[in-house]
RNA sequence: GCCCAGGUGGCGAAACUGGUAGACGCGCUGGCUUUAGGAGCCAGUACUCGUAAGGGUUUGAGAGUUCGAAUCUCUCCCUGGGCACCA
């Protein structure tokens, strides 16, 4: 027997599963699918720790579903458009698409070391125009159904490099790349009205699908965690019934129904944690409250119809709802058309304007107590709130002192920036001069301005109770204002109404390397649609854009013109304006609509937006007529588990979910949720405890450890180590420590007990047990992802084996499958020796008797095939003699080049089934039941398994227990509890 | 400040619906063997008293419920992550 080089093994047996296919998806099977996902990298240049650390388990469990008769459909791709390619590429001149393109090679070669089962048939790489032209499609159908729009909203924006940054591209206040301080400015981007689907994204308590009346589905959330993977390990009870969906011959139409249950099904037994589900509720962050107006005390006012100047438009805040209502006030047909726009899309956020400019009486606000309103004393505004706008351009009448104050404070308050708001909680504010009437009391209470009371949630103007709430008390007590005390009885007049944390989403990036808006600005469209006044449905929002001082229709780029290729020869070095706005060849088209001269959008979108949808993509990465084919995604969709890092909580996922749900709006699926699980994991640090960086000098590279153990100690560490969700540190030496059992599983082949012997009856009670628990306990932590526990419960067998004189070959081939989800290689090479050595000796004398009678190892084998051997393609052993034994390929000639083609009867040990567990085997022959006297542990007995069952047998039993009488002596016994098989505690007085 | 996840040996960690805390691995100690492939094998290893038999203590701290608590309840402390003047 040689020993194990995992070099000498693990290229080979990757090659041979390529070359033999055994990976690829099988389209056409009728197993039912699983789809296995994991977060499709960044190519950012080679594949670290944490790629393995996502992978390998997610490969793990992927493999162990395979084994259990699932069509296992498991893709990868590349998220390969993004800022880093962007900056790489400013740094070394190297253009961004060759650095991506380079990386996904490198990497890909990479990932072929990690011995997945990735099927990368079914990929997607985002900045390739074959993805990409797809957000361009969905991006063209958000906006024909007005989710997407341009806005202005304030920004982060670095007033050097003349560009919005993202709030991760903020250190200390200041931009990133040149050091100047970040300002907040109004900046015209894209958006996605995300809050629309606020409410939907929303988790509800009863996610785990309680509430159906559904019987199948009820019978099905409440069947245990053990009943299932028994029943899916046998594939004949409950999961048959999605099964037969499947398979057999229906019309069309109840084929679709049954499809529409089996996701239904899936659908309430959607299981996210909830670090999840509370984190995006959070984020949501839905309050329910009321409006209610406080009136102007009108002795002041100057005008009745003011006409809102350009300043007050650039000071407008953030929310859509208060941009909607300057515009209603700029031009009435706009206001129509949007107020209709709302009552089509139903927006949570339509409501009276904050500032009600028509009648200009009223300051509404927003609070969540309006039982408070008793005790509101004063108003507070923020400073971009329009009432400031309209005191600043003379619509009141003000002393001119008064007005520079305001004036100055106004300023002062848009010049802090984040962080000075962050890190000054000090309340500042200055009042306005002005009164509103409390609807509740009927007295005249100060409107006052300040910047704790933020422009973007609510109307941008609370009614302030320094009684209940306190920062209202501070901003009281600073400036003196009275605090009366509420009764918490007020009612006043107002509209319920609904407000979100939530932001409508920025996707607009002033960058080169991202997916062009297929957006086209036209001025002779413009001047068109002034005359006729129409109203399109593809334009919503501003439907219009100023470019110079000019204004511009927007048209969008029809479908069948997409993709709007991204140029390759453009000059992606900052310049103060996006990248592609210096393309003129590019920039300057044709209207599609009236064939004039037209200007495309230079922007690119927010590499989230390629995320979001992927895999959809996935399942059918060649579709050409739409993102993805409708029928695919039916069969495969929704994403059985999708395997991710915590840092995409509010995020990515949010967004994926998004996306689902406005495709479902579309009609295109027919579920909710685009996964019916979702499994986070942790992070591995530096050896040092910290997280692993080139700076610090942590990195612990894969590759290396590789090239150090192997493969599969690495996965089989990684799966080990801790549990998939938590945080620690790499170890260097408990690395060794897997290697070494490794090396166990491979030289315990020299303990296989001679082939010819009846093997059944060479097992005793004690080694089933142990067999039986151990596939138990492996197979129910791959399907709940422990991966560490199911690695340790195969060491404690192996330990148990090591220990015995002999290895029956079924011990043997049961440990190399409940082992090949973790080491494929060495299990694949070991699987091939046994697997041989068992034919041949079936071949040899025993031929005949194998006919006639199979032996307990061969019938024990094609057992557990046989209640899928219809389904599976690939069965091993179910007909001996059909298969010669190969002249002779033992793991030396192997080395010595054998050919692939030569591996003529190729049989993986990863197609194999999954070994069955009897529970009957479980049943121990004797137990051990601890005594207890008054709760302490006091002795271990051993009762038979007949006695267990009956108490007054234990109790004589432990009675007689020595150390147990020392502690009874003397003491009177009021209480005995047996908790049968495991505890008899005597309670004294 | 708010939300989430955690706190168990020297270390990474186990422990099912409350039922022998510390499985498994690393490390360490002793012994055997004296090693072609980073050695292997055997025994021990929570702390503590004791030569031992055998006690006692122990799951961040404190209280509570229970025959019995790492697990359930309450108060507090600490660590990690997220959000942050959201009315």
């Amino acid at each position: 027997m040689k020993r194990y080089f995992p070099r000498d093994i693990e290229p080979y047996w990757q090659k041979v599963w390529q070359e033999k296919g055994i990976n690829k998806f099988k389209k056409e099977s009728k197993e039912k699918k699983y789809y296995n996902l994991v977060e499709l990298p960044y190519p950012s240049g080679d594949l670290h720790m944490g790629h393995w650390f996502s992978f390998v388990p997610a490969d793990a469990h992927a493999r162990y579903k395979r084994m259990n008769g699932f069509n296992v459909f498991f893709p990868n791709g590349f998220d390969a458009f993004g800022l880093p390619a962007e900056n790489a590429a400013i740094k070394r001149g190297v253009h961004p698409k060759d650095w991506t393109m380079k990386n996904i090679e490198n990497m890909t070669k990479q990932f072929a070391t990690m011995g997945t089962m990735i099927d990368w048939d079914y990929t997607a790489i985002t900045c390739l125009s074959g993805y990409y032209r797809w957000n361009q499609w969905i991006f063209l159908k958000m906006f024909e159904k007005g989710i997407a729009y341009k806005g202005k909203a304030l920004s982060n924006w670095c007033p050097v490099d003349q560009t919005v940054l993202a709030n991760e591209h903020i250190e200390g206040g200041k931009c990133w790349r040149c050091g100047s301080e970040v300002i907040q400015k109004e900046v015209e981007q894209w958006f996605l009205k995300i809050t629309d689907y606020a409410d939907r994204l929303i988790w509800k308590e009863d996610t785990r699908g309680s509430r159906s009346s559904d019987d199948a589905r009820r019978a099905s959330s409440q069947s245990s965690k053990i009943s299932r993977s028994l029943s899916e390990s046998l594939s004949s009870s409950s999961s048959n019934k999605d099964v037969t969906a499947f398979d057999s011959p229906q019309s069309e139409t109840s084929r679709l129904q049954n499809q529409e249950s089996v996701i239904s099904n899936q659908k309430s037994d959607i299981d996210w944690p909830k670090e999840v589900r509370e984190g995006q509720n959070n984020w949501i962050g839905k309050s329910e409250g009321m409006l209610i107006q406080f009136p102007i005390v009108r002795d002041s006012v100057v005008s009745r119809h003011p006409r809102f100047s350009d300043d007050a438009r650039s000071s407008s805040p953030k929310k859509l709802s208060q941009t909607r209502s300057l515009s209603e006030s700029l031009s009435p047909d706009l206001a129509e058309k949007q107020s209709n726009a709302d009552a089509a899309f139903d927006s949570p956020q339509t409501g009276l304007p904050p500032f009600d400019v028509n009648h200009q009486s009223c300051i509404e606000v927003f609070t969540t107590r309006p039982e408070t309103a008793d005790g509101a004393t004063f108003l507070v505004i923020s400073p971009e709130h329009e009432f400031v706008a309209s005191l600043l351009n003379g619509k009141w009448q003000m002393a001119n002192g008064k007005l520079k104050e305001i004036q100055e404070y106004v300023e002062r308050a848009k010049r802090k920036t984040e962080m000075e708001r962050k890190e000054d909680r000090s309340k500042s504010g200055i009042f306005t001069g002005k009164y509103v009437k409390n609807p509740v009391t009927g007295k005249d209470i100060p409107v006052w301005i300040s910047d704790y009371v933020l422009a973007g949630y609510g109307t941008g103007a609370i009614m302030a109770v320094p009684f209940a709430d306190e920062r209202d008390r501070e901003f009281a007590q600073k400036f003196n204002l009275p605090i009366v005390e509420t009764s918490f009885k007020a009612k006043p007049g107002g509209k319920k109404t609904v407000n979100y944390h939530l932001r409508d989403w920025s996707i607009s990036r002033q960058r080169y390397w991202g997916t062009p808006v297929p957006i086209i600005y036209c001025r002779k469209c413009w001047e068109k649609s002034k005359i006729k006044n129409q109203k399109s449905k593809f334009e919503y929002g501003r439907d219009f854009i100023e470019i110079d001082g000019e204004k511009y229709a927007m048209v969008p780029v029809p479908l069948e013109d997409l993709p709007v290729e991204l140029p390759y020869n453009v000059d992606y070095t900052p310049k103060g304006k996006p990248p592609l706005a210096t393309d003129e060849e590019w920039l300057n088209v044709k209207c599609p609509k009236c064939g004039g001269k037209a200007k495309r959008d230079a922007e690119t979108l927010d590499t989230f937006f390629d995320s979001a949808w992927y895999y959809y993509r996935y399942v059918s990465p060649q579709y050409k007529k739409a993102p993805f084919e409708e029928k695919e995604v039916r069969e495969l969709m929704p994403v059985d588990v999708y395997f991710g890092g915590a840092e995409h909580t509010l995020g990515h996922t949010l967004y994926a979910r998004f996306f689902t749900k406005f495709f479902k709006d579309l009609g295109l699926v027919s579920f909710d949720e685009f996964a019916a699980k979702r499994v986070q994991h942790g992070v591995i640090l530096g050896p040092d405890g910290n997280r692993m960086s080139k700076s610090k000098g942590n990195v612990v590279n894969p590759d290396e450890v590789v090239k150090e153990y192997g493969t599969d100690t690495v996965r089989l560490y990684l799966c080990f180590m801790m549990p998939y969700e938590a945080t620690a540190p790499w170890s260097t030496t408990a690395i060794a420590g897997v290697y070494r059992f490794l090396k166990r599983v491979w030289e315990i082949q020299s303990k296989i007990k001679n082939q010819k012997s009846k093997i059944k009856s060479d097992l005793s009670g004690e080694d089933l047990l142990q067999m039986h628990k151990t596939i138990k306990k492996v197979g129910d932590d791959l399907e709940n992802f422990h991966f560490n526990t199911a690695v340790a419960a195969l060491m404690t067998w192996l330990n148990y084996l090591s220990a015995k004189k002999f290895v029956c070959q079924e011990e043997y081939e049961t440990l190399l499958k409940l082992l090949a989800p973790f080491a494929p290689h060495i299990t694949e090479e070991l699987w091939h020796s046994t697997e041989l050595a068992a034919r041949q000796s079936r071949f040899s004398d025993d031929a005949r008797q194998a006919q006639s009678q199979p032996s307990k190892q061969t019938r024990s084998l094609s057992e557990s095939l046989s209640s899928k051997s219809e389904s599976k393609d690939v069965t091993a052993f179910d007909s001996p003699k059909s298969e010669l034994p190969p002249s002779d390929i033992s793991r030396s000639s192997r080395a010595n080049n054998l050919t692939i083609q030569q591996l003529n009867n190729f049989k993986s040990i990863h197609l194999q089934p999954w070994p069955k567990f009897d529970p009957k085997y479980l049943v121990e022959e004797e137990v051990s039941i601890v005594v207890q006297v008054n709760g302490k542990v006091r002795d271990a007995i051993r009762v038979q398994s007949s006695e267990f069952k009956v108490q007054s047998n234990v109790e004589e039993i432990a009675k007689s227990s020595e150390k147990a009488n020392k502690y009874l002596e003397g003491k009177k016994i009021i209480k005995v509890i047996y908790v049968e098989g495991k505890i008899l505690n005597f309670v004294t007085n």
